[in-house]
DNA sequence: TAGTGGTCTAGACCACGGC
DNA sequence: CCGTGGTCTAGACCACTAC
């Protein structure tokens, strides 16, 4: 009897309940950090279900508003974004994140010799008799918070050559160190959700939201030579480019005859 | 008393069953367009009540898997995603679709003038003196299917020369062949969640993951002239980039002193 | 021990789609 | 009309956190 406190129109209760936090929320009644009220109290506060309540906090939660804690409570979400030069990839990751005043790690997962998959055969352009990769998985963490699970594919003979230093640092830094140049970057970014696998190794919901980094990296030669894809917690991370007039080689700003 | 039918491991139930139907569909024994079973069939399935169906069924719509048709049933997602080419702005949306194979179209909502906000004076430089600047909002369809919403703010001077043509067609070619040059564009690309009001204008469920497109573009004397950003569906957009080695003013490659 | 959120149940009513 | 998913209820038990 209650719903009309909350929105005289048509919309679901959990929707109304769900759209009145966040407008509060928005409105600063609720800062970033700061705890909701328990699930109980919006029951009295509402004069609705559980589950209903519930509901609502899906709602905030499937919007990256709110987080939820066991045994504690329902807390607003901080947003704290980092912002990754696509311009200057991740040779100076470091750099990067140290500008925007975080601290930034790696934890690698594994580095190992595989078989190499048709597409990844393809990306890389591989002989049909090329059998090994290399294959290196790794955590990225800035301020000890998980941001990106990384997998990256590197031609064999290079995987061999910086096998030590690869396995310790970043890849573009060690080929660049070495005299392996990178001319030429193509990059795809998408969106998708966070699988249950790797919700767990970013530490965030099922489904939650990860920008998709695919990217493979080509030498003077237009030889690729490393492939992956970085998937990004989206509620940690942005992307920033700059595009000039003439300044790339697939030439912007340019109609394809 | 079936749970380690699902999984013997300490999965919710929710979770398992979700995880047992994401494999199907990987697998192939649902394909995409495919009707799931019903939820009462997944009851008797999995001997589970229904709300633990519909939270497995959940689950899968957070993955961003399946869609739910009321009265219909539920349906495994289609996956076909039109990539925009940032290197190639909007000029060339058009093309960029119609080499995909996909029909695009653009529907107004509306065409302006208003106050700019704080931010966007500061995007575009705007002397505090400015009080009136143009705003068009639009949803871009491909294939009739709404995958963006774009809002860009343009100096007023612009907006009022090409307002008729404007209006009807998109801005970055109106310019371009009205001898305004775009020299530069500076992007962020970022992840949000669909608000309420969003996630009906786009025809999505609320909370879907959307990919943020935010953008000044610069004239030859750096002056930035328009700003704005485009929300697009995570499930029909995704960007490409091709970088070069010193081939874009920002000095990609190259570590800022 | 008390309070929090996480899981799960059985059952009711409604709204939409298709027959 | 029936079957579908959408909303909502009351109530139970569990696991985690803090005191």
């Amino acid at each position: 009897m209650e719903q009309n406190v909350l929105d005289p129109s048509k919309l679901p209760l959990h929707l109304a309940i769900s759209e009145k936090l966040r407008e509060q929320i928005f409105g600063g009644e609720y800062s970033p950090g700061e705890q909701l009220p328990s699930e109980h109290q919006l029951m009295l506060q509402f004069d609705v279900s559980r589950i209903t309540v519930r509901r609502a906090i899906a709602n905030l939660v499937n919007q990256g508003l709110v987080v939820c804690h066991r045994g504690k409570g329902v807390f607003v979400k901080e947003q704290n974004k980092v912002t990754r030069s696509l311009s200057n990839p991740l040779v100076f990751f470091d750099e990067d994140m140290t500008r925007q005043g975080v601290t930034s790690s790696i934890k690698s997962l594994c580095f190992e010799v595989t078989e190499p998959s048709p597409r990844v055969r393809q990306k890389l352009k591989l002989s049909s008799d090329t059998h090994h990769i290399y294959c290196q998985k790794k955590i990225i963490l800035t301020d000890d918070i998980p941001v990106a699970l990384d997998i990256t594919y590197i031609r064999f003979d290079l995987g061999e050559t910086f096998a030590d230093e690869l396995q310790s640092s970043l890849i573009y830094p060690t080929l660049d160190s070495n005299g392996v140049s990178v001319e030429r970057v193509e990059t795809i970014l998408e969106c998708t959700h966070a699988t249950h696998e790797v919700s767990e190794h970013l530490d965030i919901a099922l489904g939650a939201p990860l920008l998709v980094n695919r990217y493979v990296a080509y030498t003077t030669a237009s030889q690729p030579i490393i492939c992956g894809e970085t998937l990004s917690r989206a509620d940690r991370l942005c992307y920033s480019v700059v595009l000039t007039k003439n300044g790339n080689g697939s030439s912007p700003f340019a109609p394809k005859s």
